[in-house]
DNA sequence: ATTGGTATTTGATTATTGTCAAAAGTGTTG
DNA sequence: CAACACTTTTGACAATAATCAAATACCAAT
């Protein structure tokens, strides 16, 4: 749980009620290698934060597993459009290897925004940062080669290669496989 | 401002108290086609509400002016990433035909934010929504057809053919002009 | 070390889109 | 209505990436 909370005071620091509050909303759970943290069809009613390991958002498309998404430690990761809508998941989440999150029920967090102000402080303060962070991504994906997206993703998350297949990372970066090999090759 | 509030009412109602603070913070503005609301290199104080009219944000690569999204009645739009982060925005905001705005500078959002809790509250509310659409355009940008592309913005926009060039849709969606104008011909 | 299963690379071909250049269309203004 | 500027369309060709198929590399388990 320090972990988590040194993590938080990156983007806004809780006053001690407000981490004791929110540390007994939260739950451990432990997951293995392609445990499925969501399927589509459900709805997705909590927020997971990552302690350790890896995980994959991805849906079918034509029979194929597309995979949009990635997460690693300290990451925030849900099935964002589920969680706030409420509607059923369009996608999955699967670990890619053995992972520890924390959990948060939808209702605890709106519990909290009503008795600790702060709380909702920082969960917009984190909306802002992931806001920009997609923003940056669908630039990218929009305006740059997929090489230099490549290159990119190698620069920010340079463990990913030894813990995600290549296919997915090719899926990601919106290419297909073969030509993310091609592209290794060129290097 | 009446249009102000009747669209935030379906984010959050905000109490007459809130309402009252929030309206003291906001100027109107007006603007001509090709004003400049935001120029690359300065930084976005403000966030802004569009009572009527068009914009558009683009930046130049190799020499060309790169639309990257438009703004209509009832968007709120500010260059995000400088916004929050007060970094040089390195992209520009013009207008595509007269305008009229209210705009709000970031630090009364912020002396807000400290006096009513319910004001924060808003705009993670809003955050939530204009996370998804952006994660929306991005799904869709990556894994659907231009043609698909072009259809979904005509549905959702129908109204930005007549308002937008065609050269400037054509970056949005991501294609060239002509590609686009090939589209267009096989409908 | 060998086997079997999975992941990655390579090759050949096809499909899609971009680029450059020119033509056609549209609208505004004197 | 003629001239001009600007937007959109069309054509020819080049570049990029996708697809399908096969070969190779890698890894874990016996």
């Amino acid at each position: 749980m320090q972990s988590f909370f040194n993590h938080i005071n990156n983007y806004y620091a809780l006053s001690l009620a407000a981490q004791e509050a929110l540390e007994e909303c939260f739950v451990k759970m432990e997951f293995y290698k392609n445990d499925l943290l969501l399927k589509e069809g459900n709805v997705c009613r909590y927020l997971y934060f990552i302690e350790r390991g890896a995980l994959r958002g991805f849906y079918n498309l034509d029979g194929k597993e597309i995979t949009h998404w990635f997460g690693f430690e300290n990451d925030f990761v849900t099935s964002f459009h589920s969680f706030i809508t409420g509607e059923a998941a369009v996608e999955n989440i699967m670990f890619l290897e053995y992972s520890t999150v924390w959990a948060i029920p939808k209702e605890k967090i709106q519990g909290l925004f009503d008795k600790f102000h702060e709380t909702e402080r920082l969960v917009r303060i984190v909306y802002e940062k992931y806001y920009i962070r997609l923003e940056e991504r669908f630039i990218n994906s929009q305006f740059k080669t997929a090489a230099e997206r490549y290159e990119n993703l190698l620069h920010q998350t340079p463990h990913i290669l030894t813990r995600v297949p290549l296919g997915q990372i090719a899926a990601y970066l919106g290419i297909s496989q073969e030509t993310l090999s091609r592209i290794r090759s060129k290097v």
